[in-house]
DNA sequence: AGATTGACAAATAATCCATATTTGTATAAC
DNA sequence: GTTATACAAATATGGATTATTTGTCAATCT
């Protein structure tokens, strides 16, 4: 279970065959390949600039086969948005694997992290440098990113932490929030960000693996 | 203390001089009448559609009153970002006054409180509602905002609760950023994300304000 | 003294037109 | 299953014109 993309079910298999493997493993490297060409396209100009056909051409692809992946310009880039949350998830469970025996530890390496990451990711870097074409994607309708990323990281912390139960949801939620918050408008160093974070939630988090 | 919007000092005063209470008074029904013209403006039309004419007209005063009061359009647009704001501060150290021997009945009224206004602000219906011209000052231009409104809090708090300390800063930042993303992105209803604010933060505040 | 008025240049937006580009879709070819 | 080509519709671009708005005056009014 890794993407929040909510990859659209090729509408034409019947519901009970499972997929070929190879099928979605060529899926996800053309997707894969996709955004890395967008990503790339970010770094030099804002999103307003970049065309599909920039973007099918630095994948070495044809623009159509951009269109019959993702319907349309809108909803590429907010595939995208959730694939750049998907790899800073990802980095996010590395960090928490580091440091399994105490979750607070786990935490400020996490959330320092993914700030790190954030800070250097050509998405948000555009969106804090002034194109703010993609910043509601972020914020006010950020429903999707938030709710899967919630699902995903709740899902993440319970796996390594069994006692943390239902309300890992909880703390799932209010982490998401304040790593968008803080990646869209950085406060100090990355580890002193990460450092408050957890000496707000620890205690909490304490009290949750605790008894 | 209640502004959180830096009024620029009238600069021809000498330091040492005591302002006359009646300029005082008589700028801050001026700026708070024009700020209440723009709220009510951005009632029926978008921010970009709203002339400074139109606020100067609705206010009953003359546009360059309203430039003289602030320099320019974009000024008075983050001005009226951190009026609201201080609104919101003011709403909230309300909620805490009912409930000075209970920190977390404090913390959950006063966000349920602030969840309820903001769904009903002007200015945050129009950020929602598809006119984001003002979402970049809530987010990645937020720093007058977050660092305005943390401080404000904080010294809420810790005059609310000496034994907080220094760390009523830390909470209190947490808490704008949480406020903000939830105004910009409401979950549940109100009461609903304000009970998961405080247990979240709740065992923080117990170890906060016992020993 | 401080606010309003009227006037003003400069910047920005609106309008119209013509032309290019881009989006999104369809079809045939590889 | 992907690409190439073609295509209509929507959107962007540029140039020329006009209107509006912004931001700053000095004169006037109270």
């Amino acid at each position: 279970m890794s993407t929040l993309e909510r990859t659209t079910a090729p509408a034409n298999r019947p519901a009970g065959k499972p997929a070929k493997p190879y099928a979605l493993a060529a899926r996800e490297l053309r997707r894969e390949t996709l955004f890395g060409a967008a990503r790339g396209e970010l770094e030099h100009r804002a999103w307003s600039e970049v065309t599909m056909a920039d973007v099918a051409a630095a994948a070495g692809v044809s623009r159509q086969t951009l269109y019959k992946e993702f319907g349309s310009r809108d909803e590429f880039a907010q595939a995208f948005v959730l694939r750049e949350a998907d790899g800073f998830i990802s980095t996010v469970e590395g960090a928490l694997d580091a440091h399994l025996d105490d979750p607070q530890a786990a935490l400020t390496a996490a959330f320092g992290l993914f700030l790190s990451a954030a800070a250097e990711d050509p998405l948000i870097r555009a969106v804090i440098g002034g194109s703010p074409e993609m910043l509601p994607f972020l914020t006010t309708q950020g429903q999707t990113l938030v709710h899967g990323a919630t699902e995903r990281l709740s899902i993440a912390i319970t796996e390594r932490w069994p006692a943390a139960g239902n309300d890992a949801q909880l703390l799932a939620e209010c982490l998401v929030r304040l790593a968008i918050s803080y990646a869209a408008l950085p406060a100090g160093p990355t580890g002193m960000t990460a450092a408050s974070v957890t000496t707000l939630l620890g205690p909490y988090i304490e009290q949750l693996t605790g008894p």
